[in-house]
DNA sequence: TTGCATTCGGAATGAACGTTCCGTTATTAT
DNA sequence: ATAATAACGGAACGTTCATTCCGAATGCAA
């Protein structure tokens, strides 16, 4: 951060960070959500991020808004990715088949069985912090209408033949989509997982 | 609680409680189901269950202890209420989507939109604590098990002609009822909630 | 080299945490 | 009435909580 003074020659330059901000925001992410809010200390934070503590709240505030941060970070890749993933398959049906089949390897490669971040954040958060209501709704929403989209894309270049309501359709995915992050915190088999959505899927045809 | 000594004509009958137990223990899981495990404090607990915290460890232990016996009190009573409904129940694919629509309306009508203890639980503190991984387990055991043995009876009976593996319907019917009751904290609006879940259940026909 | 803005390490803050303890009160069989 | 026992109210325990503060160290422009 600089300080411009009224004589353009006068900059200060002082001391700059010792550490990457992204770096050390994405380990909070971690942490948060491997955690959960509550059970996660501020003493944790300054353990697992290799920071100060004076560094921690003069760079991010306090554990609050350090939180808020993680999980704007966490929603902003996710649906980043997924927007990308549509992208990179042009076949829908297999698309939204590869994109479960990802997220059960993934439940079943993370041996912290971390789950999903938002969905942690919903069941121990929602509703008690009203603050995070709208961020929870408008990540449902986001999700719902890219599925939306992207059935759509399916069902007018013929790839879909289903004469389903594609919004009902969206939704019931982005559940199905929750309902496995909880059930892949439990038991993460990879077998019993894949049947129970390849079956749903068939509702994709 | 009686303590009887040497000659049996000696009882003590001490002051007696003046709580009910289980009034009490049905308080606490309200509000562990509500504000989570690390959210609620012991004061909390003292403040909501109306009773001294010295009678409060003397009558349940210590927080963990509480903790694990309104959470046993909660999957019992969730068990035993969805073998209720199973055998009040004698048209399968009814049975089913009344089910879901009960959960529907009672996300709806909680105004305080708790979800479902079991999956918060999950949420919050699987793997991290070790000891809840069974419990945990072996409620999605009982579940499915359920799910299952209903829908082999409405196989066997006629009322299903669906050939689908049913252990695989079982475990997407529950994996649909943990993202139903995700979902239904983010936003407990019926008619979506409903078309959602009706959509999904034309796969048990 | 000097001066300054910032980071850093660590102590210090007061509040809240879970838990224990104790003196008092209440209950019941004798 | 008395003795025995547990519930009760509330203070007190040591620990951990989130947060703030301060002096020392650091790096950059002049």
């Amino acid at each position: 951060m600089w300080k411009r003074l009224t004589f353009p020659h006068f900059f200060i330059m002082p001391r700059v960070k010792l550490f990457n901000e992204n770096e050390v925001l994405t380990k909070a992410m971690n942490l948060f959500w491997k955690q959960g809010y509550s059970a996660t200390s501020v003493q944790d934070l300054v353990n697992h991020l290799e920071i100060n503590r004076a560094s921690l709240y003069d760079t991010f505030g306090d554990k609050d808004q350090l939180f808020k941060k993680s999980f704007a970070l966490y929603r902003k890749s996710n649906i980043e990715g997924l927007i990308q993933f549509f992208e990179s398959q042009p076949n829908v049906k297999k698309g939204l088949s590869e994109l479960f089949d990802i997220s059960i390897q993934e439940a079943i490669s993370d041996k912290e069985a971390k789950g999903c971040f938002v969905v942690n954040t919903t069941t121990e958060l929602i509703p008690n912090d009203e603050s995070l209501i709208k961020v929870v709704e408008d990540n449902k929403r986001n999700f719902e209408n890219l599925f939306y989209e992207y059935l759509k894309k399916g069902k007018y270049n013929g790839q879909l033949k289903t004469t389903q309501d594609l919004r009902s359709l969206a939704s019931l995915l982005f559940m199905l989509y929750n309902g496995l992050k909880v059930v892949s915190k439990i038991s993460p088999q990879k077998q019993e997982l894949k049947c129970s959505i390849d079956l749903a899927l068939t509702l994709v045809c």
